[in-house]
DNA sequence: GTTAGCACTCCTCTTAATTGAGTGCTAACA
DNA sequence: TGTTAGCACTCAATTAAGAGGAGTGCTAAC
């Protein structure tokens, strides 16, 4: 069988209105919806077709029609495209350039939580290839030493090494000179044994000190390496009876809660990334269980300088895509916007 | 009307049955439960009684007794008197020590909770006067400075700072020095206006550098004194029927989110602290609206150094209190082992 | 190909009846 | 005077039955 014109027009209609009220939708409804004049009897059939061909179904004999996995994603790719054509509207969210990378994305996730009225999740930017920029180690205490490292993309990162011997302020100033002339512009991957050996070598009986700033180093790329996720406006799967019963609730809160699967997730959907980087999920074409009712919009966002995370708005799978889309656009401009022309 | 000894133990097999059944108790029941050796006629008698008193009441008639928050509290209040004497039994909970305070706030929400069953909430330790401790300021680029500000307690915050003209080396260490000699030791209180205006005379063309770090002091302490909180087993509540509904879970759930009413319960109920530091606040004894059919759990915690914080149980009002208490004193003490000795 | 009409299905809502746990009260008993 | 057995009463919760209604599939006519 062949999905044609009025075939489109018709299942477009039930997404739609089943979009809007969240009911069944049957061919009466459609009949007059449409402005294709056709009595409900011919809907009937053309749904019956519709059905055959798994676009759509009835939770029960007797009942309008719902929009399948399969219905949902034809829809979605159809606007998709069409929104790839439209000029954006400038429709501004409230969000102000922060200094700190933390402030930024819970006021971000927050934003669109309240802007889209579904759960939004966040991961913080990974440089993918963290590069040391700067080593600054220095005297707090008798005691204590402060190792500060700097990785590209200003991210800043302390310890604190307790050694035994004072240091006078010229070992210091040897072992930051030995630091930074070794490891700066260097990746994790590309500080050797053999360089550490020398370095080691260098410093004499202050090893131990040499040790401990690249044991701090490692941990300090590794901890940036591992995602962030910032999440908000959970709350919100409440407003949608379909998600709202105990036993998903609570699986999804768990969810959101713990993390860990939506770190992996939208790492696993940022990779698959396309032009725009906007894509959507719908039920389980996510991987996780939890979520097999949901759709996800996922977008990229870029802070300047190759800092990239993602975005992620969590509801229904009767979600408003359209809204939803627009509103991941209109803050990937903006995040453009504020932080395209400086670095941080 | 008086409370005699019979009565209490009435009105506590009620409050027991009540923690474990959750269901209204009615009069048959406490008459077999307990060793009394009373007919349900006369506990129904001695319920009446208890009724006109205020601890126990019907939802509605020809149901059993639940009891009231006044009654709750006058068991409460007996438990902690009992606890007050008994040995804490050797209950180790899987907590490890940590270097970053993060990571061990989460893992103790996290084994808290996943220990009650109920929802976690803990309060990041804040050093009540925050002094600097040592300030560096460092070159990471051309145009790129960075303030370091460690604070009492080590706790590092950092800071970039653009300047328009290059700085020497030398500037830089007299920078560092004028820094260092005017503001170590002070607490943001004792920063005055005079003061930065000599060092910003000190300091001569550079003033705006001078002025960017005592910008980022500032900020710094404000960060830290403002309370971090960390949460765990949200979606504990709904195992508890009496919570899970969706206008209190929304409710509930929203206010874990937020944080920030949970913040300042916290800083309320770890001001009125005692000897243990464990309290207990049932119902509305809290005053957030979303946790008036809760009960709170607090115990105060100390790091070593005085880094003191809150931690908060939140359950249903037939909450395990005596388990929960007994969870928070195991923890204290596990605490104290982990961290008495050494300075982080 | 389209439509009107009709029988049929099945969910949902309402109402009524039944059940059962639990109470309060009274009267008898030790 | 305190305790208990007994009984009428209350009220939430469960079950059952029925009415209503939205929507379908199919057939026959246009």
């Amino acid at each position: 069988m062949e999905l044609d014109d009025r075939k489109k027009k018709i299942l477009q209609a039930v997404i739609r209105n089943y979009l809007e009220t969240g009911e069944p939708v049957g061919s009466r409804t459609i009949s007059k919806y449409t402005d294709l004049n056709l009595s409900s009897a011919t809907i009937r059939n053309e749904m019956a077709d519709l059905e055959e061909m798994g676009y759509i179904f009835q939770p029960h004999t007797s009942a309008g029609r719902i929009p399948s996995d399969k219905g949902y994603r034809l829809y979605v790719d159809a606007m998709l495209e069409e929104k790839q054509r439209e000029v954006v509207e400038k429709n501004e969210l409230l969000v102000e350039r922060q200094d700190k990378m933390e402030t930024l994305l819970k006021q971000m996730a927050r934003v669109l939580a309240q802007n889209t009225q579904y759960a939004t999740m966040i991961s913080a930017p990974q440089a993918r290839r963290n590069k040391v920029k700067f080593i600054q180690l220095s005297r707090v205490d008798v005691h204590q030493l402060l190792a500060v490292i700097v990785i590209e993309g200003n991210v800043i990162k302390n310890n604190i090494l307790v050694v035994e011997d004072e240091l006078s302020d010229e070992t210091l100033l040897k072992l930051n000179i030995l630091l930074n002339t070794n490891l700066n512009g260097l990746s994790i991957n590309e500080i050797s044994l053999a360089m550490i050996s020398v370095m080691k070598q260098q410093a004499g009986i202050h090893s131990d000190i040499v040790s401990g700033v690249i044991d701090a180093v490692a941990e300090a790329i590794r901890a940036e390496e591992d995602l962030e996720i910032y999440t908000s406006g959970t709350n919100n799967i409440f407003r949608y009876p379909e998600l709202a019963d105990h036993q998903k609730a609570s699986e999804l809160i768990n969810t959101f809660e713990e993390k860990q699967l939506l770190s992996e997730l939208l790492q696993d959907m940022s990779e698959s990334g396309e032009s725009t980087g906007i894509q959507v999920y719908i039920g389980s074409e996510t991987q996780v269980q939890s979520m097999k009712d949901c759709s996800v919009v996922t977008a990229t966002y870029e802070l300047g300088g190759g800092m990239k995370g993602t975005i992620g708005i969590v509801g229904p799978k009767r979600m408003d895509y359209d809204r939803v889309v627009g509103t991941l656009r209109t803050i990937q401009t903006q995040l453009d916007e504020l932080y395209r022309k400086e670095d941080r």
